[in-house]
DNA sequence: CATTGATTTCAGTAATTCCTGAAAGAAACA
DNA sequence: TGTTTCTTTCAGGAATTACTGAAATCAATG
């Protein structure tokens, strides 16, 4: 179909990131295409206009808005408004730490907060009710689980994110065999340039 | 002959779950009816066999049959076979945090590592090629990000699982370091000065 | 090796999600 | 104020995903 594209066109590399992080999309809970545009802001790193987004991913309009719309939701892309100009411009956040910590933040808040809502209404029938004792452990310790989770996360979101950050990549590096790992040693120092 | 149930179905708190679960569905990335299916083993701990999960849910054989063998696949329901019985009977790991191991596993190796080999050839590409130098930068980063949440994944998924899980728990209750985890404190919006 | 009972497969269809394009809305300017 | 320029909304259609049911396959037993 297309061989040639405008020379001011992206280059090969987007395009392929942008396919890439677009299949991406389902793992996020995103669509596709809303996946493909926060590609492309993201490894371009510029601000683009909508149809600057319609143009280079060829979709409509309208699905350009809603996609940007989401990702502002999501907050992980900014609006950038320009003097003398009446467009929107929409940059994307370049710290992939952040973008991730606005994706668990969201996520949480969107889907398990609400389960757990959810799980506390019914452990509660149970725990007053005639249910198998059995079915009141299960669901303590699901809930159990999604509250040490939440906990996890809001540490990860919070303003000591960057400090989990590092945990993390600690707790990545202890070598399998030897060594012993441990969150005692992610609490002393404080740097936020380790990856 | 198995211990036959008695006509009364499930409990109201079954089905409550299940259905909670399955709404959940989508986080996992798997579909609603094969999370329901998960939901009913995990709650009632005890073997299911096809026709059970049919009748109880309410959903064809073949769809049974194929979200069983998918929970199969993700290694989050084992079989079961009774002597003397031709059917096969399944079962609902009851580790909440080996079924949270297992499903992380399986995500990293189905969705991560392929992207991960995808981003490198693009970044080889990149690296030798006419493009902009700030897109190896981030393409780096994005790459290194993922690399360390592979690791991460990998010995939380791995023999040091439990160990890691420890950590978890430690992370999500101590305020390493000073502050305390309190939830809430921090989320003010910040979505559009993220930059 | 035929029979019986259980499981898997898959073409067709149903349900859901996604995208488009036109119309309405909003904001800047004259 | 009206005009211009950009953005948002949403009904309807396109594309994708999920489910069914019957036929094929498999596996234990006589």
């Amino acid at each position: 179909m297309m061989a040639v594209k405008p020379s001011n066109f992206g280059s090969e590399a987007e395009d392929r990131f942008v396919e890439a992080w677009g299949r991406m999309g389902s793992v996020w809970g995103i669509s596709r295409t809303m996946a493909e545009v926060h590609a492309l802001l993201y490894i371009t790193g510029a601000p683009h206009c909508t149809d600057d987004v319609m143009s280079r991913l060829e979709i409509s309009r309208g699905n350009a808005s809603m996609s940007l719309r989401a990702l502002l939701d999501w907050g992980v892309i900014a609006r950038i408004h320009r003097r003398g100009d009446r467009k929107e411009y929409y940059q994307a956040e370049q710290d992939v730490w952040a973008i991730f910590r606005a994706i668990v933040r969201e996520r949480m808040k969107r889907e398990v907060d609400p389960l757990l809502v959810n799980l506390h209404e019914i452990r509660d029938h149970t725990r007053s009710g005639d249910s198998a004792p059995e079915i009141d452990t299960r669901l303590d310790e699901m809930i159990g689980f999604l509250e040490t989770g939440t906990r996890l996360a809001e540490q990860f979101t919070g303003p000591r994110g960057p400090g989990l950050r590092l945990a993390a990549t600690l707790l990545s590096k202890t070598p399998l065999g030897k060594g012993k790992p441990g969150p005692s040693e992610a609490t002393t120092d404080e740097r936020s340039d380790a990856i």
